[in-house]
DNA sequence: GTTAGCACTCGGATGCGTTGAGTGCTAACT
DNA sequence: AGTTAGCACTCAACGCATCCGAGTGCTAAC
């Protein structure tokens, strides 16, 4: 395509971006490219919808692009000088600063996200089957309950609670707490649930604990094949022109409920560091004009994590990516700090 | 006021609660009181719309309730007999089946309400301050770091992360933690805020572990000032006829992310065990034409917690408040089994 | 005290011209 | 040959007048 069609058709995108709505030749004429006349870029338009970039909602309305301009948007079009967000250093201050827990990061994380963009955030952590322990331990919590705290590295942990015979004082939960950290540290998670299994079977020792071991093993492997994504500032979606019906909202939002679908998208794409997918491309019909923008990050054992953004098709794809891109340098540094 | 005029206003709120449309007198002639005439209707509609029960959107339109006829409705006209809502067994069994965490019971409660009701619910535990701690125990992360795991009766655990020096190793942390246990047991979590600085100030060993146990006050004293409050079913409001304008749903939205105001809300009515406040009644502007209904519950220990539902002003008050009720007790149970 | 009847009100739907943003096409211009 | 000015055309949106009917208040009769 000519280096004019380009030009132009970047120029409707960027006013339809700003203002959704369809944009006409004169516009474009006056506010992108005053060295040519409106009817020229009529003729330009008219070309570029026989291409299959721009539609018109009616006859006598400007153009609107369709998801293919979005998509040579992205991968053609776009600046690549990383537009100026916001200083590093100060989202790093405002939003990540001093996290002790993971959730907290998680919970900081989204917030930057949905406040920096205005957008829909998605925060997903690494699988915890790759994880590695560092220890277990038994905190006595009444006389026949007991948490099962789990240590792993990278700082994340998960705990349950367990039952235990009632014969067990805070001195023999610890023992038993030394025995499990020796048999199981350095294992993934996944490993542990095959060998908690076989570990019951020949362990001496109360029969409630086995049991409470092998409740634990079930509850690891659920936990172990759902990731786990946080969706944050979902109601944001209000604010935009698109979404000002009700229903439509209402649908969106239900939409976010059933969180497989969106891992299933963010799994897809894991290859590259930034995947955007731009309208239906996203496989959710509730959400076909949503683009959805996820950035994997990898955390030092290759454990890979996710953010995302989810908003409108028509949405500032150079800044959003440049956000993204950002965020996910900064809460991939914090982690690995941990 | 005499009988007759009570039957009429009932039947106007039953009928605009169903229909959300200005009710007129010859919908409750036929639908409600047959043996009147729509005319002898309109008679007593004029009076009740004269004792600030009823209002016209416009002159030749139906009547709607008032916020005062509501409260009539709900202090004297609301027929007291349990309506059946769901089998209490039912409930418990789908929603509140073997919980092992806290933090299961508050989502599965939400969920109840929410599912049960179509509506915004709230949950809140008893207030962290009047929990007594059962014990202490720090689980080595790494190094230097360290999870301060807080058991308290009932069950409910905090956990936090503090820094330690990195000459303590799994069985130093175990040492100091049976101190720490020995120390704070049978306290409040409240006492110990302060007995920790006081403790921190003469006791023996690392300072590193000192400095922790200080900021972990900090935290605490933190958490505890701050009711631990779940909303869940927000966009419920979506479904609404009274909220299909978006901008009016998003302010609702926004509203709740400020809980501080629902907190007090529940905490100034925390002498009934069910109190219902009816629009303009909850003092939260944006929330002017919702009610909030609020179900406190009490512990063992005279720990008192709350659940609640967030609806639009029309709501059918009878039902909700039995539901409420229901699960409020059944979430009582399960909370008193752990 | 209740009801039938009737005039009246007014929001909402329907229909109709006007307006204006925007297009496509053609012819003139460079 | 590409660009541009000009012009006829289209059609959503808007304002305006009209109509319709649900619902009211009032009066008079039961």
């Amino acid at each position: 395509m000519e280096e004019r069609k380009r030009r132009i058709l970047k120029a409707i995108i960027d006013d339809y971006v700003q203002t959704a709505e369809p944009v006409g030749s004169r516009t474009i004429a006056r506010k992108y490219l005053s060295n040519l006349s409106s009817a020229t870029i009529r003729n330009e338009m008219s070309d570029l919808e026989e291409l299959g970039y721009l539609s018109q909602p009616h006859i006598s309305a400007g153009r609107v692009p369709k998801v293919s301009a979005y998509r040579l948007y992205v991968d053609h079009l776009l600046s690549h000088e990383p537009e100026p967000v916001l200083e590093e250093e100060e989202i790093r201050s405002k939003y990540l600063a001093q996290m002790s827990h993971l959730e907290d990061v998680v919970r900081s994380t989204a917030q930057a996200l949905t406040e920096l963009t205005g957008y829909t955030s998605l925060v997903m952590l690494p699988r915890q089957a790759d994880l590695r322990i560092t220890s277990l331990q038994l905190v006595p919590v009444s006389t026949a309950l007991a948490l099962l705290v789990i240590v792993t590295d990278g700082g994340i942990i998960r705990d349950s609670m367990v039952r235990v015979s009632s014969s067990l004082d805070a001195d023999a939960l610890y023992a038993i707490s030394r025995m499990l950290t020796e048999q199981f540290a350095g294992r993934t998670l996944q490993e542990v649930q095959t060998a908690l299994t076989a570990f019951a079977d020949n362990a001496p020792g109360d029969p409630q604990v086995l049991k409470g071991i092998l409740d634990l093993a079930e509850q690891i492997a659920k936990q172990n094949t759902e990731d786990n994504l946080t969706i944050s500032g979902t109601h944001n979606i209000l604010g935009f022109p698109e979404y000002q019906d009700a229903g439509k909202a209402r649908q969106f939002l239900s939409s976010l409920e059933n969180k497989e679908r969106l891992l299933e998208l963010i799994r897809q794409g894991s290859n590259e560091s930034i995947s955007v997918h731009i309208g239906p491309e996203n496989g959710i019909k509730e959400m076909e004009d949503c683009s959805v923008l996820i950035s994997q990050y990898k955390l030092s054992r290759g454990q890979k994590g996710a953010i995302g953004l989810i908003g409108p098709t028509r949405m500032p794809y150079g800044r959003m990516i440049s956000t993204l891109r950002l965020i996910s340098r900064v809460m991939s540094d914090v982690l690995q700090a941990r």
